[in-house]
Parts: C-alpha cells; sequence; structure tokens
DNA sequence: ATGTTGACTTGATTTACAGCAAAAAGGCGC
DNA sequence: GCGCCTTTTTGCTGTAAATCAAGTCAACAT
C-alpha cells in the first residue's frame, strides 16, 4: 500500500540487553525506505533517531484509535493491518502494511492516531519518532521532500482503493489484491507468482467490502479456471493478464 | 475533503492587467489553510509565491492525469472536482473540493498528477509552486507541519471514504456526503442545512459507487421520510440525528 | 409556442452478492 | 492419536442495488 521511509535489516535479532542491534547503513530495506540521493552521513542521522523495540507478536497492537500521535514506523519484517473502528462499531480495515512499508501517517493531522494497528504475524517495526524527524526534515531537504513523496503514495494508492471499492466486482477486487501483493513481494526480490498470505479471509474480505464466503467463493472459481493456485493462505498466481483483466474488466 | 493550506478572499476580481489583485493577508478564508500560528511577515513570503490566475469555467480542467507536477492549488471560489480514469476508461471521483481546500497531492510521489481536476462551476484557485513550497517549509517549520497535516488529513477522510464504499448502504453513503458538505459549510459559516449541491448526480454516484437512479431514488425516499428537502440541486437537510443514524447503520 | 437537449425521476425486472446453515479442514493442546 | 476450537469452504435462499426502459422537467434556441 505503501512505500518505507526507513527500516533497518529483517535479519536484525533481539540482542541480550532486550534491545535491537541493526542500523539503516547497513538494512537491506533501506532502498525502499529511505531517499536514495541520501548520503552516508545523512543516513546516520536518521539512524540515530529510529528506535527498534522487541518485535510484535500476533495480534498485538503497535497503537490505537485516539492514542498520543508520537512516531510513524517502518515494517521490518512480518506484516500489519490497519483497521478503522466507527461509533458503531462497523470495522473497516483500511491497510495492510509489508516490510520496507511505513505507515502511521493518520495521526498527522490531529496529533492523535485516527486507526487500529495490529501484527498479523511476528512483526518488528523501527520507531521514528514524528518530532524529531520534522527537526531532521527542516535540515536534511531530501528527507523532507522524501517525506512529503510518502504521504503522495499513501494518498494516490487510497485513491485507487477508492475506485477498486467502487467500481469493481468481486473478481476485480481480488485480483486487484493479489496483484498488489505481488508487485510488493517483487519490490523486495521475492517471488511474484508464489505467495502466502499474511491475513485472513476475514480481513481480505473486510478489506475489500466483501463477505468471507465471497471472497472464498471467488478464489476457488479462480482456482478451477486456472488463474491462480489456492491452498489455504498459499497463493500462486498462474496467469497475470487474466488477472489483470479481472481488475479493469467494466462491472 | 481537505481542508486548504493557503487561499484568498473568494471577493477577489480579475484586474484589468488580466491578473488578480489579492492576498493571503486579507483573504477570509486564511484561516481554513494556513497554519494559525503564522505570523504576519510568514504569511507575506507565503504570498509572494502564490499565482491567482483568471477564474475556471465549469467544465475547464486545471490539469490532467500524467502532466508535470507542479504546483498544489488551494480553492477560493467555487467547486472542484477530481477523478481517476483507469486503463480501460473506468471512472473514479475521488473528491469534491470547496473554497478554503487544498488539492494536488497526487503528484507529489511520482512528480506527475495522478488524477484529473475539473471546475464544477465558475472557480477560482490559488495555485502554489510545490519547489518553493518546499523551500520555504525549510525556512518556516510551523509551514512544514502544517503541510504534513493538509497530506494527514487528505490520508484520514481517503480512509473514511474506503470505510462508506465497503460497509455503508445506498442511505450511509447518501447522508455521509450530505454531512461532509453540510459540515464543511459550517466551517466557513455557512448555513449547515440549507445548500445548492455542486455536482450532478451522475457526480455524486460515481463518487458513492452508486448508479444515477440509486442516488435519485435514495433522495426522493429521504425527502418522503422528510430527512431532507430536495429540489434539483438545492438541499434542506431537515433531521441531523436521523441522517447521522442512517451514516453509521449497519448494512 | 415549439422543438431539442441534457439532467433527473420513476417503474419493472434482473443479478451479484449477502445472509444463513452445515460440512470440511486445519491448528493445537493433551 | 483424539477432541476442541477456529477458519474456511460449499450449498441454498433472499435482497439491495444494477440494469433496462419510459417518462418528466427545465433551459435554451429556433
Amino acid at each position: 500500500m505503501a512505500s518505507s521511509i526507513i527500516a533497518t535489516n529483517s535479519s536484525a535479532n533481539a540482542c541480550t540487553h532486550g534491545f535491537i542491534k541493526a542500523s539503516c547503513s547497513d538494512c537491506n530495506l533501506k532502498g525502499l525506505c529511505l531517499p536514495i540521493a541520501l548520503d552516508i552521513g545523512d543516513i546516520e542521522r536518521v539512524d540515530k533517531i529510529i528506535q527498534r523495540s522487541r518485535p510484535l507478536q500476533s495480534g498485538d497492537h503497535l497503537y490505537r484509535t485516539g492514542d498520543p500521535f508520537r512516531s510513524i514506523y517502518a515494517v521490518r519484517s512480518g506484516s500489519i493491518k490497519t483497521y478503522l473502528v466507527d461509533e458503531n462499531g462497523i470495522e473497516q480495515v483500511t491497510g495492510f502494511f509489508l516490510p520496507g512499508e511505513v505507515l502511521g501517517f493518520d495521526g498527522v493531522a490531529n496529533h492523535k492516531h485516527a486507526c487500529n494497528v495490529v501484527a498479523l504475524e511476528t512483526s518488528s517495526v523501527c520507531e521514528i519518532p514524528f518530532e524529531k524527524l520534522e527537526e531532521l526534515s527542516l535540515q536534511i531537504h531530501t528527507l523532507q521532500h522524501h517525506m512529503f513523496q510518502l504521504m503522495g503514495q499513501q494518498i494516490e494508492s487510497d485513491h485507487q482503493m477508492m475506485l477498486t471499492l467502487s467500481k469493481k466486482n468481486a473478481e476485480g477486487r481480488i485480483a486487484t489484491l493479489l496483484l498488489s501483493l505481488s508487485k510488493r513481494y517483487a519490490r523486495r526480490n521475492l517471488s511474484p507468482n508464489a505467495m502466502r498470505l499474511p491475513m485472513s479471509r476475514m480481513d481480505m474480505g473486510n478489506f475489500l467490502g466483501l463477505t468471507i464466503e465471497t471472497v472464498s467463493r471467488t478464489l476457488s472459481r479462480l482456482h478451477k479456471e486456472d488463474v491462480i493456485s489456492v491452498d489455504g493462505r498459499e497463493i500462486v498466481l498462474k496467469n497475470h493478464e487474466r488477472l489483470d483483466e479481472l481488475c479493469h474488466l467494466l462491472q
């Protein structure tokens, strides 16, 4: 959904003192998240403000609606779901975030977070205190520009999602999500065809505005038609062109 | 949908030389768009980079998908629609922008605009060259913060829209739009109850993921139930609580 | 006044997906 | 292995909104 700002090596491990040894400069995700033009010195300045805490377990919340906004987060490993809960308890999954992607921009506007964020599996994140990031952005203009770009990307992808929810049928919505995940795997040099979905059918359906039954039926049909293969959360994309067609099919 | 950054008096007129006499400091919309904390001197620095051109006529495009990204725009008067067109010609209205609101953040990410922007009626905008705005934002930290806030607001409202499209029925979608417009009129000290819709049924339907027939039928039903009164584009909200209920009704 | 055009409304019918229910398949502790 | 619980799948039925098809209405030109 979004690309990332700053993230450290996904092979980073907790050390004996309970914090994480890692740095942006030797993180294999930095190409996804830091401005490419940033020089070594500036990377280190960014690196200094980043906090790396112990991993989240599946189901752990990173923050909740109403929490004071202090930081944005880059996903280092695992996967993360963001969701709104409105007054009457209606839930809406607003995004899935994979390693190298940045979340937390809800909250910038009102100094309070506007959604809930939960780990879908064991995941680790880099926490970037926003005030310090703003200070640095005043000094490093490529960093400021990059921040604008990240937020702009989020806006663009949200608009695409509005189109998906408003205009596509069930097959188109599923195909759109699968291709989005595929592209994001490819960016990390992982296979764009074989993947394990990080989210449940429930989460997929909620995100796409469909019931779990429709998600399940649609996946089954696509399997039967040999467009994909489905085995629980293991998915293989077998016919990208057909998926593309489904994405753009007029209703 | 968004609040604005910088906008000048809506009573501004074209002068004989073909440009517009106006300035941020005497604009009655500046409270909506400029950071409140900005001092007079800084307002003038912002004012200097703003370009005010002659008004757009209904149907005029401000920019189109693929155009090089140079500026963002604050609406000064009238109303503006943004919309995506995907590869197969599916259109999705992504937002309506009223005086005091800022648009154009699509385009930040890729230096190319990612949507189309068209005037729904005679409208005027303040054009703010983005590079210059970035430069100023490096110097005026409240301005940088404000830019982040504006983009954050856009993201939040887009997420709300995802919930609307994904979870609400036709009545809930219509009610949500009407209340949103009402709140935005109220911010400008206009009546929150009586309003003239700036957009056609077609645009409403496209934005909300409904056909024009459903929009029309739903408005008629709400009229019959005395929740609103409808006369073409003239709408009066007669029962805000009921509209609120409809917004949050689970399916 | 009269025809023309485009925007909107209303009615009848169809359909994609929701909702309900029950069975199948994992996952996990013991 | 075996029960327990959750997730997913599959079948059947109902419904909200789409689609198709006329109409109405207002603006505007002839």
